[in-house]
DNA sequence: TGTACATCAGTGAACGCGCGTTCACTGATGTAC
DNA sequence: TGTACATCAGTGAACGCGCGTTCACTGATGTAC
């Protein structure tokens, strides 16, 4: 029974990538187990929240023994960290893709802040685990790039510098108006995924939603 | 040698509030565990984090069995319920305590947003197990309760209404106002508590704190 | 084209750990009379 | 004031669980010759 749903899970995953036919037998070795491993953890993070992400519930649901990750991710804290990577390379890239070239500050502004709100809305369980340190090591370089690389996109849209090298330093005010966009759609974002804005949106009068309170929040530029 | 720490712990504990003079011996019945369990909980808490937090562990710390807290808790979630009402019941109060009677309402409001902050600042441990609802049991009337005393603090502090009746509908401006500066603070004690603001106070021109970021931030009315 | 062999990726059993919960118990407190 | 007794609060052993990690192993792959 065991082996036997290993073996369905098993030829599942890999597609019949090597043997296309007349091979319903899994085959010793997976081929591609760091990839399916990093799907297998981001379905158990969205299915089951942060608590539930373990290297054993990621070998379980990825079909193969739980000692095999070893071998891609040394351990638990290599999993989640190449996870939240991945994640923070999509949310980047999330960000990029909402903006268009030749808007304004400040409608490139509010669309930087939608997508940075959308892709929390999306992808609860990533985002949560990018932004709670505690499971993380940002020693790991391939998290360390991929984290400063989405951050890079974010301070490049606030404040008028072009170019987000980290060696140019800033004006208290200009830090101050990077930090100020930050911390409201990180906020907000943040506020929503615990639930904490439902009542705000339940007494609205005549009904309102999260995207659309974010919107009056963005486009009223006066605080 | 396990039964000899125990006992200190105990004493220390109670403080010889019945017993005054020579009796080492710890009594049966502690007294005032449910303070006791509360106490050690929030220094777990402080000291290991929210992942420290265990049942187990904060018996240990109250220098109980581990079976005791069942009398006073029910399970762990009880406990935790409790320690998180506690928690907004002191952030509530921090937050009152910042405000002056005669203030304007952009005072005011910056007022609140540095008491918010200081919060989270003094208690980090306290401020997340708040805002993480994981491990909390919202259904509780005690953190039910305790939660919308300190919300209503927040939201009256904001906007024009006098009175925090929840029954009094929102206009959406009036909405997404309150909801941008909750958000702006909360994502900024995360953010902080996170690390995350660590580079950009780095890259300020001459240096500078995570308050001095906040006040200007604040204090500078303009997005 | 074959063959020997090193290397790699995955297995499955075992380890020790801390957890929450349950249970029969016991010591202390407080109340009825 | 004293005594019986119910109730309460805490003990300590035991339960089963899932976890991360280790280990000897084995099957497959790829490379040297």
């Amino acid at each position: 029974m065991k082996s036997t749903r290993k073996t369905a899970g098993r030829a599942a995953a890999r597609g019949g990538r090597r043997r296309a036919a007349a091979a319903p037998a899994a085959p010793y070795h997976h081929g591609a187990l760091r990839e399916a491993m990093l799907e297998a953890a981001e379905r158990i993070l969205e299915r089951d929240g942060i608590a539930g992400l373990t290297l054993r519930a990621a070998a379980r649901e990825a079909g193969v023994s739980h000692a095999a990750p070893k071998n891609h991710f040394g351990d638990v804290r290599g999993l989640l960290s190449e996870l939240a990577a991945v994640g923070f390379a999509r949310f980047g890239a999330a960000l990029v893709a909402e903006t268009q070239e030749g808007d304004p500050p400040g409608v490139r502004m509010a669309a930087i802040g939608r997508g940075y709100v959308t892709f929390a809305r999306q992808n609860p369980g990533l985002f949560l685990l990018m932004f709670r340190g505690e499971r993380l090591d940002f020693k790991r370089p391939v998290l360390q790039t991929a984290a400063e690389a989405a951050f890079g996109v974010l301070a490049g849209s606030v404040g008028a510098q072009r170019e987000p090298r980290s060696e140019t330093p800033l004006t208290l005010p200009q830090a101050a108006r990077i930090t100020a966009a930050w911390s409201l759609v990180h906020g907000f974002a943040m506020l929503m995924l615990d639930g904490r804005l439902q009542p705000v949106i339940a007494s609205v009068r005549g009904g309102t939603d999260e995207m659309a309170l974010l919107n009056a929040i963005l486009t009223n530029p006066g605080s």
